[in-house]
RNA sequence: UGGCCCGUAGUUCAAUUGGCAGAACGCCUGACUCUGGAUCAGGAGGUUCCAGGUUCGAGACCUGGCGGGCCAGCCA
């Protein structure tokens, strides 16, 4: 882990955490112990990685443990594969549990027995009500509910039945274990809460051991217990569960149940979720995007999944500061995406390789440089970062540069390339731009004509005369062709569910979330992708193109057919000029 | 005529628990610069949702409104 811990409350839940310290407020005598609970039926993405850095976190700073558990309960949605993602991905963001890797499935027996042990207590009961039947019974908002007529069956009637359904007796759906406990409370969460219900599905870990699964309700607050888990943090979407977790735990301890660490009280929590502009931050909702081929699949860079997140480039590093930054509260919070961008451009500013590729390639000869001569020019690496060094980049006759770097007719303040105008390239020399080769046919411009200054090698004219413009370049006899894709966000609206009646999402997907360059000229160093790999932890090689922004190489890339991602771009002042005059660079 | 939660710069969070409303990101201006990047300096931006009340003093406490979110899966 590479967090580092700090003192003092920093949000509301710290606060609670530290008044439990001070007043053994859970008999936990000073230990803080916090769980990582995700149901293994999709990919992580962002929102988890706010909990994670929240749960990892916490138990760092107050020298506890945090629990990576699985909450296996529903086996018709969940699978190994997932398991195995999520590990990956908690792991990546930086955070170890050590031994203590749980899975709610390791407590079926135990959550079992005392299901039984409520039901001898009378505070359980085997329902033979079909799915709608409980539902409709179940009462709305505004009025309460009406027992079920099996509510007040024996316990022996009961404990025979419940034991049927745990032997496979009955198909799915016939019968549920419900708690009793109030059908008219005005939270619906107490109206009798079904405990179990019949499943018959093969569990990715207990197999057909099982074919009746507890509820969330009935087996995360034990997973708790059972653990020792002191502080319960999650989404406050589960706050209106809160009397429930509690009232489970009150009757079991009534009961005189005991867990492997009595004495602890563990305590639900409750925080607001992250929510990002643009996305939605929904797994459900991820299975629909790939299915309708809208993205390539969960870890395509448009996602906001861990695992997109990845592989568009960013760090591990630039998340958990994200995370830090957005804070911990519960307010309904929308965050900008000006702030993820920020953390990954901090981070990837200090630590990420100079490079310089052309994404749209205009050729440049050189008129008065000698046919066939290649020089090696020294460039700097990083900037930011002395010990970074130099590398070699190959000039030539016949350069790229970017179309956008010149223009026939200059908007007002732009000062890069045009006719008459000189310009540095970057570790290189200065040139001035002599002429304008088209395509008769379509008027395009094909080619530039300059000339170059031999006493500017290095890029510091002897005169000091100031150039006001560099600009980056790769050799045309040296250049690698590489592919590039740029994204946007996936959708077009802040919020993508904000559709006229009658349609949905869809149309408001971004039609240009994703572009593609081929034919990208990049220097010849960025072929040996695999040594630029190995500064990075994860193996994923990243650059900044210089005056483009952040890329890594994808994992499409293979030895001769090189693909980039762009990450993030650059802060672009001159966009936003040119966007304020209506000019175009 | 339900329950729970939440209202502080554009955004997200602070405010030593009742004592002069701040930070970060964003935005604007300038300096510097071999990345129109980075860095540095400065600036704008607030009826603390509203109305009462308690108090010498309220963003915080009380009452009442208003606004927003969530809840009626045998999902989590």
């Amino acid at each position: 882990m590479t967090a580092t811990p700090s003192t003092g409350p920093t949000h509301f839940i710290h606060e609670i955490i530290e008044q439990d310290l001070r007043t053994n407020g859970n008999g936990a005598n000073g230990q803080v112990v916090t769980r990582f609970p995700p149901e293994p039926n999709a990919f992580l993405h962002i929102g988890h990685a706010k909990a994670i850095c929240l749960d990892f976190g916490t138990a760092l700073k107050y020298g506890g443990r945090c629990h990576l558990r699985m909450d296996d309960t529903n086996p018709v949605k969940e699978k190994q594969e997932y398991i195995d993602a999520i590990k990956v991905d908690v792991r990546w963001l930086g955070f170890g549990w050590g031994e203590h890797e749980y899975h709610a499935s390791d407590y079926f027996g135990q959550l079992y027995d005392w299901a039984v042990l409520l039901i001898r207590a009378g505070k359980a009961f085997v329902c033979d009500l079909p799915p709608e039947e409980v539902s409709r019974t179940r009462g709305t908002l505004t009025s309460p509910g009406t027992p079920s007529p099996y509510r007040e069956r024996s316990v022996e009637e009961n404990l025979e039945l419940f034991e049927g359904m745990r032997a496979g007796r009955f198909p799915n759906g016939a019968r549920t274990l419900r708690a009793k406990i109030d059908m008219a409370h005005p939270n619906l969460n107490m109206r009798d809460p079904v405990m179990y219900r019949i499943l018959h599905a093969e569990h990715p870990r207990t197999g057909n051991a099982w074919c009746i699964y507890p509820m969330y309700d009935w087996a995360h607050g034990q997973s708790d217990w059972i653990e020792g888990i002191t502080h319960s943090l999650c989404d406050q979407a589960y706050e209106e569960h809160r009397p429930l977790y509690d009232w489970f735990l009150d009757q079991l301890i009534a009961l005189g149940a005991k867990s492997p660490n009595a004495g602890y009280r563990p305590k639900q929590r409750e925080f607001a979720r992250l929510n990002l502009p643009f996305t939605v931050l929904s797994k459900r909702r991820f299975l629909d995007w790939v299915e309708g081929g809208f993205v390539k699949g969960l870890d395509d860079p448009r996602m906001p999944t861990l695992s997109g997140l990845r592989r568009r480039g960013f760090t591990s590093e630039a998340i958990r500061d994200f995370c830090q930054r957005i804070g911990v509260a519960k307010r309904e919070n929308v965050i900008e995406y000006a702030l993820l961008e920020h953390c990954v451009r901090e981070d990837l500013n200090k630590r990420a390789p100079r490079a310089m590729a052309v994404l749209r390639p205009l050729k440049v000869v050189i008129e008065n440089y000698p046919e066939g001569q290649i020089e090696e020019l020294e460039a700097v690496n990083n900037p930011e970062d002395p010990a970074a060094g130099t590398r070699k980049v190959p000039f030539g006759r016949e350069i790229y540069i970017e179309q956008e770097d010149f223009a026939e007719v200059p908007p007002p303040k732009y000062y890069r390339l045009s006719p008459g105008k000189e310009v540095r390239l970057r570790w290189g020399y200065l040139i001035t731009c002599t002429g304008v080769v088209k395509d008769p046919a379509t008027g395009a411009i094909t080619e530039l004509r300059c000339t170059y200054d031999p006493a500017t090698r290095g890029g510091n004219p002897p005169d000091g005369r100031k150039v006001k413009a560099t600009i980056h370049w790769v050799s045309a006899a040296k250049a690698v062709d590489a592919e590039v894709r740029l994204y946007d966000h996936l959708f077009s609206k802040e919020d993508p569910d904000d559709a006229p009646e009658g349609s949905d999402w869809r149309v408001n997907i971004n039609p240009k979330s994703l572009e593609v360059l081929s034919g990208v000229k990049v220097e010849p160093s960025l072929a040996d992708t695999a040594s630029g790999a190995k500064q990075w932890t994860d193996g994923i090689g990243r650059y900044q193109f210089e005056r483009q922004g952040y890329f890594c190489v994808d994992a499409d890339s293979k030895p001769g057919r090189l693909v980039f991602n762009r990450t993030v771009g650059l802060r672009d002042t001159w966009a936003k000029e040119a966007a304020k005059t209506g000019g175009k660079g």
